[in-house]
DNA sequence: CGAGTTTTTGATCGAGGTCAAAGTTTGTGG
DNA sequence: CCACAAACTTTGACCTCGATCAAAAACTCG
């Protein structure tokens, strides 16, 4: 059990527990770039040179709000979610500890869309002037960026794979796509808090939620997965 | 009419014309370049200084192959194919005059999919071994990529919304992307040329093809488009 | 012109949506 | 710490929309 928190599970989740920096995409930047991209981070950095701590449920920022910075999820599960012309709200993606958030903010300079804390969540965050400062002095930082956006691309890319195909497929790949990024960041892959209700997950897979409900079950019957409320165990 | 083709329509498609450079997402990296990126770029550069082409059907490059440039749609369209781990191949997108092919491969150094083209086309090609050499020299060059690279990111999560809804939103939502996209280039937005087929059409959608062919019908009956095989015109 | 491919149309079937209601968890205040 | 309300989740019954299978029609291109 790769988890910090193993004391504690299967009552704790994965994303409970804080990563290393290490594990953090974020750490290119940070590991060039002294001092810590947080310490005087303005006053969100409650504690100095640290990630800071937001609420469940609390918007990191709002779609359509000037972009200032990039943040690195320490902590937490987040959710980014967007309002289509019609009204409706839709998960576009969720963010686990080790991701970046804010990076589709560079081009416009504005959030494309709201970013909202699933559970208590702990962040860093990089200032947009810092980066392009410090990018400016060093072109080995400016390639990590550039790294760091072009896989975001590839991720986006292939996210659309898990909205195709059968329902069982789906909600499959939903939870091995949540597993394997867990792992990716040295986190326990295979026992899961799912943070996101069965709305979001449906709103994200573009199903309703008594089908999640339901394929959720038919997986559990199967034995492929031991899921009981939001805890899940993947077999 | 925008088409600088006009006596040819409605025969000839919009993406059959080049675009003005001005139009093109590469224009803020060869403005502030010289010589232009096409010069000299290998033995590919057919006629020096300017676009190459390829004819339908060709491979622009295949996924797994490694990266050596980054290229610019001047003129036609292709398609992004991806081979699924069950083994069939999807279109995850659809590349117009102006776009910009092969940001995905940034990070890995891997081109992460098949680049296809739909009907005959002509590209600029930019050696990453330049563009990382210029992006030290000029920082406000490495600043212009990164807007690319998150423009890019925020297009590849609008996208899945239209994979999204009913059948008729997905399908009317296709059309109306590829016009608009088509409009921010300067060209005819109304009037268009589905270079892709029916089945590319469907994969890229995750629809079946008598559907694609059922839902234009059904568009075409309520007068909203007039839809003759591959030729497309919006009302 | 003619063989191959692509597209359209029709008939039938089933997966997932919809509506309704019961059951469970979470969070708050006494 | 418990009780209760609100939110979330599960389950059931029925129905619709898009998939599937089949075949004809219309392009493409040598």
């Amino acid at each position: 059990m790769k988890n910090n928190c193993q004391a504690m599970l299967p009552a704790m989740p994965s994303t409970a527990c804080a990563i290393a920096c290490e594990a953090c995409d974020l750490w290119t930047i940070c590991r060039s770039s002294r001092p810590p991209v947080t310490r005087g981070a303005g006053r969100r950095d409650r504690r100095a040179g640290f990630a800071w701590q937001i609420p469940a449920a609390a918007y990191l920022f709002r779609a359509g709000r000037p972009a200032r910075a990039v943040y690195g999820v320490r902590q937490g599960t987040l959710k980014t979610v967007r309002i289509s012309p019609d009204g409706d709200e839709r998960v576009v993606a969720f963010h686990l500890p080790g991701d970046v958030v804010g990076l589709d903010a560079l081009s416009t300079g504005r959030h494309s869309g709201d970013v909202i804390a699933l559970e208590p969540s702990a962040l860093c965050e990089l200032p947009l002037t810092r980066l392009h400062g410090w990018s400016a002095e060093m072109p080995e930082l400016a390639r990590s960026m550039l790294q760091l956006l072009s896989s975001a691309i590839t991720e986006a890319w292939n996210r659309p794979e898990l909205t195709r195909g059968a329902v069982w497929q789906r909600v499959e790949g939903f939870i091995g796509d949540l597993s394997a990024r867990l792992e990716k960041r040295g986190l326990d892959g295979r026992h899961l808090w799912l943070s996101m209700s069965r709305a979001d997950i449906a709103s994200f897979l573009d199903l309703r939620i008594e089908t999640i409900s339901r394929t959720l079950r038919r997986l559990r019957d199967s034995d492929r997965i031991d899921v009981r409320g939001r805890r899940l165990v993947l077999q």
